[in-house]
DNA sequence: GCGTAATTACACAGGTCTGTGTAACTAAAA
DNA sequence: TTTTAGTTACACAGACCTGTGTAATTACGC
């Protein structure tokens, strides 16, 4: 018997991966789209990628906008809760895009890129839609950790947090710089100590100080 | 002497547009490229938008890829000297900006669409060194500016400021929100009243207070 | 063994794309 | 007029794309 890479039958029980065929497929897809882009992608390059036949990859998804949708859904990941207090958990989020950009494997944010490849001839608009709702739900976990710091205006603060959030990333897009991040959290703590919120660490002295202006 | 490009010559009697075939070619590619995506539109497309043959384009245009890189080497415009005083050229930046946003035309930053959609496939990698090219001088005309006014670190604070840029060129992208803009503005404000810059208009007094944190 | 369900191989339709080849046409320059 | 250069219409190659149709195969549960 052959039983071949992982072990058998529709759901197969295999050892490592206990995986099912349209996650696999799933899975495939987000690597292949992300990192190629999506138009760049056909699904024989995915089915073939995995060692599948056409064929299956339409049984489980039926067409490549419905996958499509799927990988952006399964982008759609929100950060999970946590007890460290909100000021840190905001700089974190800046240090965790800074390792992010180090990696080989960073090609931007997913739901921007795809906008921009999709642009407006999205089918039933659906990219646009998890679009939008990603960004916002970022700015909102922004906004909450702002509220609980009590700052006076979250939501304009939230809002522009998420501008360095993305500008960050659009920048280490085409410069492949993961000092973007670094200088993205700089401007942070900055915003964040106008906005009165108290940082224990003062990990860098810069700025508030001016040279003369020659003239 | 050889007259120039437009004047005479084997160009076609078109009393209005007085332009050559290759910059109808040029304009007509840089509209369609920038609001329909480079992949999505075909050099057939190109052709019949103008009225030419497809046999026409590539007289003037060894391939699509050329025609690619020309589109982007012409949206790499220089900003204009001014003698504005530089903090008001750097907020001036902004309120452009949310111009360019509230018009219909507006599809994010063609640099980062362009590295977007072709992603590591670009061919000769020119797509990429021209729109590296291309932050980097966003970055220097910052950097400038921000020597002028004598601020410690320029490098660091053009940096952070082209980040609030393409933070909103981002945002605006999937949100369709000028007030993208004027986030980045405010957020810039801060940063240049934090680096010690005088910013006389001060036209939102947000901020710099705290309410009290509950608890 | 038998039934069931997933998967496979494979062909194919119909479309798009980039790029080329060619002969006829147009109009200005010489 | 003759020459010359740009343009046009049109066919076509070769590739890729999405999506379907079909019959054979596999491997399971019973």
């Amino acid at each position: 018997m052959l039983s071949s890479d992982n072990d058998h039958g529709p759901r197969m029980a295999s050892p490592p991966p206990k995986q099912t065929m349209k996650e696999r497929i799933l899975e495939t897809a987000d690597k292949l789209f992300y990192l190629q882009g999506i138009r760049a992608i056909g699904v024989d390059t995915i089915a073939a990628e995995i060692g599948i036949s056409k064929r299956t990859l339409y049984n489980h998804f039926p067409s490549k906008d419905a996958l499509i949708a799927a990988y952006l859904k399964g982008r759609f990941v929100q950060p999970r809760p946590s007890d460290k207090p909100p000021a840190e958990q905001i700089l974190a989020t800046f240090d965790s895009l800074e390792r992010r950009f180090a990696a080989k494997d960073f090609r931007g944010c997913p739901f921007v890129n795809a906008v921009a490849e999709l642009g407006p001839d999205d089918g039933d608009h659906s990219v646009k839609t998890i679009a939008i709702a990603f960004k916002e739900s970022r700015r909102i976990w922004f906004r909450d950790l702002l509220q609980q710091l009590g700052v006076a205006d979250p939501e304009a603060l939230a809002t522009q947090l998420v501008l360095l959030v993305d500008g960050s990333i659009a920048q280490d897009l085409v410069r492949d710089d993961p000092a973007m991040a670094r200088a993205a959290r700089e401007a942070a703590r900055v915003l964040l100590i106008n906005a009165g919120v108290e940082l224990d660490k003062p990990d860098s002295p810069q700025a508030a100080t001016r040279k003369k202006r020659p003239g």
